[in-house]
DNA sequence: CGCATCCTCCAATGTTTCATGGAATAGTGT
DNA sequence: ACACTATTCCATGAAACATTGGAGGATGCG
């Protein structure tokens, strides 16, 4: 009963999915997917791989069951293999944050100083409704167009300081990003902020408004 | 603005957490650490380790942030950090078990053909109310000391066959034991409805009722 | 204090993984 | 068929990891 050969089998089974979470580029890659599927060659560049660095990377997480692809002409399209690698990513990240000080260091370094207020994602649907805020999705335009938060627009964060004059000057404006841990919302804040505009930034973002089942518009 | 160094110390902090997920050893002391604390040598044996690579797999474990650990005079007592860790490893292995299908194959293997019935948990609440059947926690004695489902009574498998005696016959009994991927439950039903008891499985167990905060006996 | 227990640290070994560049493959367009 | 693009496969050296045995540190007991 319980052969222990069977045994080490599953656990060994199981560890192959976590040792797919274990590279700090294999998380980044999930990190890109997790707002939409994209191409090999994007992927590489923006998580600065090379090409077949980011191949073969990909197929570790492929050989893990984490992520799937879609054949399109020349291209490949990785995306996510379901909403629950997505729950699987930001919950190891969250944990990560929660019980590694190592980690919540380098996340706060990241992010830069503790200087932009946020609000949770109730206010910002309450105060969407009552139109008292403009909500701003400052991640790139192709996630973006992979889904966002219904009403917010698209101002890239490359895109904010010469598109600044698109925002009402008096309504305040929440910038929202990939998720918790995104830089783009940080520093999109204290580039409106620093231009005198009101800003703050969602506490969370995509990541977490996919996980958590909230609408989205397409 | 997003220093490439910062972002990549910070994916490489949230790897480390991802690597100590990488191994099924570890996984394995996690399974077993999610029932409740144990010593070093305890958790040695109870895995196949030697004590030398139990320890180091401990270590790698805490200094992820994973575990924790609490002196007894000699003894060291190892624990999970949080109730967010058993969330993170049973959601691996969720993970695992729905998108690769070789960890669905070994989870399979090890537990057996597929001829123990199940029940959910709210059926199992409500039968216990009702006072309908009778709940046989099929683990050692030490993790249901540890904690147990409210009115079950401890039964560990490896005795099962000699204490069946004390299970009236005509009562249904649900056995359980450690979670979803666990064993025990399925070879108790086995053993029970061999010697023509009535007896059907909890299609989880206690890893999975902690996780979701339902009540706990001590 | 001396000794036993339990565990961690250290060093040495073999194994696995990682990054990279070149070759091979699949699909597109001419 | 041919050139061209996008990606995977393969081989290689460098780096990281797992396992094991023995030394060492902390605690408890007589």
């Amino acid at each position: 009963m319980g052969d222990p050969t069977n045994k080490a089998a599953l656990f060994d089974a199981l560890a192959r999915v976590g040792k797919a979470l274990g590279s700090g580029k294999r998380l980044e890659l999930l990190d890109l997917l997790a707002q939409g599927e994209r191409s090999v060659e994007h992927l590489a560049t923006a998580a600065g791989l090379g090409l077949t660095t980011c191949s073969a990377h990909l197929q570790t997480l492929r050989q893990a069951g984490l992520v799937a692809t879609r054949r399109d002409g020349t291209k490949i399209h990785y995306r996510l293999a379901g909403p629950d690698v997505a729950a699987l990513y930001a919950l190891l990240r969250d944990v990560a944050g929660a019980r590694n000080a190592e980690a919540a260091a380098a996340r706060d370094t990241y992010l830069g100083p503790a200087d932009t207020e946020a609000v949770d994602r109730d206010e910002l649907r309450r105060r969407l409704t009552a139109g008292d805020v403009i909500a701003v999705d400052v991640r790139p335009a192709e996630e973006y167009a992979a889904g966002h938060i219904p009403g917010a627009i698209s101002i890239p964060l490359d895109q904010l300081a010469e598109r600044i004059t698109e925002l009402p000057a008096d309504v305040e404006v929440v910038a929202y990003c990939r998720g918790a841990y995104c830089v783009l919302s940080h520093e999109a804040v204290r580039l409106l902020t620093g231009h005198g505009r009101p800003a703050v930034r969602l506490a969370d973002g995509m990541l977490e408004w996919r996980r958590d089942q909230l609408p989205i518009a397409a």
